[in-house]
DNA sequence: GTCTATAAACAGATAGAC
DNA sequence: GTCTATCTGTTTATAGAC
């Protein structure tokens, strides 16, 4: 039963549904989070940017607390319905020739230069990510069980099946890491970046420059470690 | 003359010098916005942990975004005095013959590693710095200009001397970006890092097993651009 | 479910005694 | 130079009308 069956004057703007308010007050509190870290962020300020009001927010997620983790959340369902289809892809590593496995694992760093330096939506999950790297709460257990594990033993089973080395030795996960590195410093170093570089902001060209470094790369350092496949 | 010439009894902790009250909020102040950011802590709190009171930050920093700035300058000496030995010394790279020089771009990414990542100092200096990264102020660019802009350029001389690449073109200056990033991650990852290698730290052994990898990734990347040396 | 009003705690800065 | 007390503004959370 509507509230307010006939009120021809007084709603002037559709009330946003529970949905629609939960949803507003996520992505507000992503970017805000993000932009100017959680503790300096008011409940207040999201619900304006939201257009709820500051109740809402303990009605929909019990606290400031509770918006954090759902904001964690959506970043997962972002980076899963964009970056997944690489990563989740049901093929099996160890089906491929080491060459075929080189060249999906410089896919894999491609797609996430990409989307890490060309997506606008990226912009507000990085920041928060950095911020939950600073100071770790339960908003990154959410993400790591999301996104950087599965992605990253994805990469070493990538990286086994084209070097010959062991997908879960530790020598494997610290190189695919140092790798990963050499991208995400870009987001992550940003600010120190664009003032060495002399760039204002990463756009299409130099995120091009910067991926075929890192593709490079890649394949200079799978090449040092290839191991010469057994004849037996 | 001294204030209180004649108190057998009153000062039983001798009084803390002017400097030395400086010298020990900056210290409070760098651990605190390291560990918890700047708006996320309060000047009572870095009052406390330096055995002062509230009203010394004014009067010694005008406040607290002075003593934001004062932290900077304090993480820009530090890192003059431990690393800077290696960056500073008055070497001419393009003395050094291409082997000389890749040598010594291996060191320079071994003794970041180990401050990096094997130096109780560099604990809070990272942590204020990934935070400077997520939100620039001021004290990012002392930072930027009295450690990273002169790390980057000295990296990118000696990359040139062992390449033949130019040491102020952009695809030198994002190499050694990649290659910066490559270590840097498990310091400002750490906590993604420590979790996914099972670790629940970077003890020495951790911090050898990294840098090695890192000094065999650079030794790759410099072999696969080295440019045939001219034979006239 | 949404919103206004308010409670209770805490922030940074400062005045003035010492 | 240090310290206590206080001013002014802002914070999250909540009670209760609608």
């Amino acid at each position: 039963m509507a509230r307010n069956p006939i009120s021809p004057s007084k709603a002037r703007r559709p009330l946003a549904s529970a949905d629609e308010t939960r949803l507003a007050l996520i992505r507000a509190a992503l970017k805000l989070f993000g932009a100017q870290g959680f503790d300096a962020t008011s409940t207040r300020e999201i619900a304006a940017r939201a257009n709820a009001n500051v109740a809402s927010i303990t009605y929909h997620f019990g606290g400031k607390e509770g918006l954090r983790a759902a904001a964690a959340e959506q970043i997962v369902l972002t980076l899963r319905t964009n970056e997944g289809a690489l990563l989740a892809e049901s093929l099996d590593p160890r089906t491929l020739s080491a060459d075929e496995a080189e060249g999906h694992l410089v896919s894999v760093f491609d797609a996430m230069a990409s989307f890490l330096l060309a997506t606008p939506e990226a912009e507000d999950i990085a920041l928060f990510i950095l911020r939950e790297l600073a100071q770790p709460t339960a908003a990154l257990d959410i993400i790591y069980e999301g996104m950087f594990r599965p992605t990253h033993e994805r990469m070493c089973q990538l990286w086994a099946a084209a070097t010959g080395e062991g997908p879960d030795s530790e020598a494997t996960k610290v190189t695919l890491l140092t790798l990963i590195g050499q991208v995400v410093y870009f987001k992550f170093g940003r600010a120190a970046v664009l003032r060495r570089m002399g760039w204002s902001s990463i756009d299409e060209d130099k995120a091009g420059l910067i991926s075929g470094t890192v593709r490079a790369n890649v394949r200079a350092i799978v090449a040092s470690r290839r191991k010469p496949v057994p004849t037996a």
